[in-house]
DNA sequence: CGTTTCTTTGAAGTCTATCAAACTGCGTGG
DNA sequence: CCACGCAGTTTGATAGACTTCAAAGAAACG
């Protein structure tokens, strides 16, 4: 095999991975080039797995295409999901300042493109690209904003100003149609509830006029200002 | 008044807050001074109000010495608690990277002294400080890893173990006493329960001898294997 | 087109919130 | 320094909400 069109196949390809993720915007081509050469492309099958609980690891992992599942395992074996990463989103960012352990699962819920970097190579990129650091603080700025919410949300005793404040925040405060990021057996877990909980509540919103669920995965806000009733502050 | 000497002061008090925060630690003394001489001090009474809600920000708070209580307002009026900052932690991140408009109020629990940096200034630090940024990524790294922790809790159905699950972080996973960070009914609030079931929860763990309460605010882990087999995971 | 997984529905039991009131630690003023 | 007063905490009883368990129905998959 051709060792240099090896090469040269490579950086294609982490170009395109590297240059479609957010926290690579608005950096210079020849910086992209720098940060393309320090990743490494990972893919992962429908159900495959990225990485277990327990593994440690000093990698980045940025969603290229597809989606990756992110949950932890309860003893009672129940599945409690964290997050869903979809495309430009990314994890292991606590893995550049101490060995992490992680401490969930990630597993892809489709065919899936990674890029990966090393804490070692990140560190370096960030010493000398200052607006690379600047959109990783934004980033995980982000990230913390939505913790902090989906918190606020959870320590609402009641199911239903849960889930209307999640509805809200997703349909962007006004009436239209939109697709839930996950199932809603997942999407029960995620608010702190059972599945039947979850479902007898959507049907109260349909009833009240409030939603439409369209598919499995579609709803409809058809009356915003309900729902803002409905949901905290 | 000598405007010199009123300078010299100025700087001397911003350069303790700055060194005493975590974030400015590691950095040469040099570096310290361009902090020191973009940071403005800020003093608040025990009940003062740093910001409320509905305030544009730009500015980033550090908490130098006393407390200060982040707390959102319910339409109910029930005080819900996010976060108690304590000296070294900060406030204000997102104000970094967009206007941010503040949806929580910030109340002195005790005199406190604060430095506040704003968006502009923060921004050309860092573009000349690797070692800064990389710092403001570990504190917000730090920040996001416990606030997921927090929603992971919070989304367990049972008030025991999501009590247990937070004693046993505070507790550093084995016995000893502690101070709780804020009053019971804040607590109450922060776990996404009444104060009442509090109480009740406290009442079983003491029961059951795996902790004992013994003062308002202090706790003694006195079996923490027990507590970790009550808490999850 | 069958099979599997996800979702919905129903009934019963448990846990938590709520309401009311007593208690206690803590700060304050005398 | 001690007594007082208030906010925070605890306790009790009840009602309501959610979970649990069981099973049927619907959508996605090969």
């Amino acid at each position: 095999m051709d060792h240099a069109h090896q090469h040269e196949h490579s950086i294609e390809r982490e170009l395109e991975c590297v240059s479609q993720v957010p926290i690579f915007q608005r950096l210079a081509d020849e910086q992209l080039i720098s940060v393309a050469q320090v990743t490494r492309p990972i893919h992962a099958d429908k159900g495959g797995t990225v990485f277990s609980t327990g593994e440690v690891s000093q990698t980045l992992y940025i969603v290229n295409t597809g989606q990756v599942r992110l949950y932890h395992l309860g003893d009672d074996g129940r599945e409690q999901v964290l997050r869903v990463l979809n495309p430009g989103d990314f994890i292991g960012e606590i893995a550049l300042f101490t060995d992490e352990v992680h401490s969930s699962y990630a597993e892809a819920t489709k065919k899936t493109e990674l890029c990966t970097i090393s804490r070692q190579s990140l560190t370096k990129l960030i010493a000398g690209m200052p607006e690379l650091s600047m959109n990783l603080l934004g980033a995980l700025a982000d990230r913390l904003k939505s913790a902090e919410r989906q918190a606020t949300l959870l320590a609402i005793p009641d199911a239903l100003p849960r889930l209307a404040g999640y509805l809200q925040e997703l349909s962007g405060h006004q009436a239209g149609t939109f697709d839930l990021p996950m199932s809603k057996q997942d999407l029960a877990a995620y608010l702190g509830m059972t599945p039947e909980s979850l479902s007898r509540k959507f049907r109260q919103l349909t009833t009240d006029g409030v939603i439409e669920t369209v598919g499995r995965r579609q709803v409809r806000v058809t009356d915003a200002d309900e729902l803002a009733t409905v949901a905290p502050e």
